[in-house]
DNA sequence: CGCTACTATCTTGTTTATAGATAACCTGAC
DNA sequence: GTCAGGTTATCTATAAACAAGATAGTAGCG
């Protein structure tokens, strides 16, 4: 049973006609011919009245309702991917925490104002957990701190920021060893990329194993840090939406603990749905409006 | 896009192996590249990671959803012609009132118990609206009275009827023209062929146009007898089953009048749908059992 | 570095699809 | 009854597509 045939049928039914079916179509009359027939065979049912009036039979009438389902299916799909201009489908992109409450908001707004009818789906997490997600398939895309080294991937570099020290008491200077070390950190998870550069810096004042406090949202860790419960390290764009709620202060980083890259990574464009390649090319834009020299690789 | 290349498409995300999809659905391996190529080419876009495990890239993943509903869809379809012992889909019949309350009970009852995944639909009227409904293809089949002269149609002499008249008071004989003039006649509808029983009737008692007023179902029409409205003409086994509800009281008709045949009407046996075929069959059966002289046309 | 398992490509023979021409058919009108 | 108009079925030649096997190329693993 080919699709073609079913849609000869659907057109047969509608037209009443085995020449008009054709003429629809764009073929002859005796290739609706041929393929009706196949399709009879093929079921050992008749399925069209031709003396007389050309009509369906009860059988006939009974394919037709199952060949209009499987045909707007395959529409539906082909539309997926053929859509002129508006795409649609789903789009499941995975982003760390401060990405999706910093600098995701414009983006996806922008995108779905240009893409009305994709069904966007968001999933945070840290960026080991994310990079499992996209290797596993069960996101499009990605957000996560550092360059995907794995070769197969697209990677954009989205969005610079500046890590700072955060914590309850304004501060001038870094924390002394002795400060540091009674104190505790607050960070994300396990597979948090800025939990590295707490490490990073806590190796660089002389300081091995702090003690670290796991928290699954910005929120409450931001909360915990106000109320004097340790440090954190955070983009300072981040800290600064945020700080109007609480009270806390920063510290600028050095350069080489500072600087963290986010990078937006999805498989090669080559398998972009035009939903992630609609989304892909927003994003361009946007980063190009905020910072001229971006990087692909 | 064909079924057959979906089917391979869905096979391969499902075995993560081109090799693997082609033993499945008995095939090579070649082709099933092929298949996935032409797909790929077709959408353009890549719907299968090859470098690495074999996985559908999200592109792949989103067709595979679209091509699951459409074979679903397709299998579905086919069951209904080919489905091994059990007929499944819908069944549409048409039936006189007299013949949906005293006839069809018992048959659809044992076709139920034999097909239980058939919906079966049943439309009540009378018999010039029924083979309207059978003609345009509103219904599968129909239960009517008299043989329909159409020939493209099955014909199957289901049930012998023996019309009687129907008072509210205990008849003898013949009620005299002077009572069949002053007294109403009550009928279904206009279509309904009993009602040209009731003017043959009063044709042979030499009275040319009793009031005949029309009902739309049994009870009301027997209750309005009952009640002492008039006459009506109907089957004998209908009246006896509805006698102990109201008072009435019959009187046999002469057999010229009296005798008709329901007859099982539907297109011919090739456009059948494996529900109606057995449909057929459990009314023969049902048929034979009641009347051992039955006639096929 | 070679082994293993896999996919891509090429080739061959066969099957199937297409479009056109023609025959057979039904219906309605005269 | 017959004829005209429109419709479907059949046939045929060409073109396209397909299936299977053999072979070449490639990634992953020890």
């Amino acid at each position: 049973m080919q699709l073609k045939s079913l849609r000869l049928l659907v057109a047969v039914a509608d037209t009443g006609s085995f020449g008009a079916a054709a003429k629809r179509l764009h073929t002859v009359q005796s290739n609706v011919t041929t393929h009706i027939k196949k399709l009879e065979e093929e079921l050992g049912v008749q399925l069209i009245h031709r003396a007389g009036r050309v009509r369906p039979t009860s059988a006939g009438l009974a394919l037709v309702e199952y060949a209009e389902r499987m045909l707007s299916a395959h529409d539906e799909a082909v539309s997926l991917f053929k859509g002129q201009e508006k795409a649609c489908g789903r789009l499941r992109i995975g982003a760390m925490e401060t990405t999706t409450a910093l600098r995701l908001p414009p983006i996806l707004a922008a995108y779905h104002a240009a893409q009305p009818d994709v069904d966007i789906q968001i999933k945070t997490g840290p960026t080991a957990e994310l990079v499992e997600l996209l290797l596993n398939g069960q996101v499009d895309c990605v957000f996560v701190a550092g360059r995907l080294e794995h070769g197969r991937y697209h990677s954009l570099k989205a969005f610079s920021e500046q890590l700072v020290l955060v914590g309850s008491t304004p501060m001038t200077k870094m924390p002394s060893s002795q400060a540091l070390l009674t104190s505790a950190f607050l960070a994300f998870r396990q597979g948090c990329s800025y939990r590295q550069r707490i490490e990073l810096l806590l190796a660089s004042q002389g300081v091995n194993a702090g003690r670290i406090f796991e928290f699954g949202s910005l929120d409450a860790m931001l909360g915990c840090v106000a109320a004097g419960m340790g440090y954190t390290v955070l983009p300072r764009g981040t800290v600064d939406a945020h700080q109007h709620r609480f009270g806390i202060h920063t510290l600028a980083l050095p350069a080489s603990i500072a600087n963290i890259d986010t990078y937006f990574v999805a498989p090669e464009p080559e398998t972009w749905t035009p939903a992630l390649a609609s989304f892909a090319e927003t994003l361009r834009d946007a980063v190009v409006v905020n910072e001229p020299q971006l990087t692909a690789s």
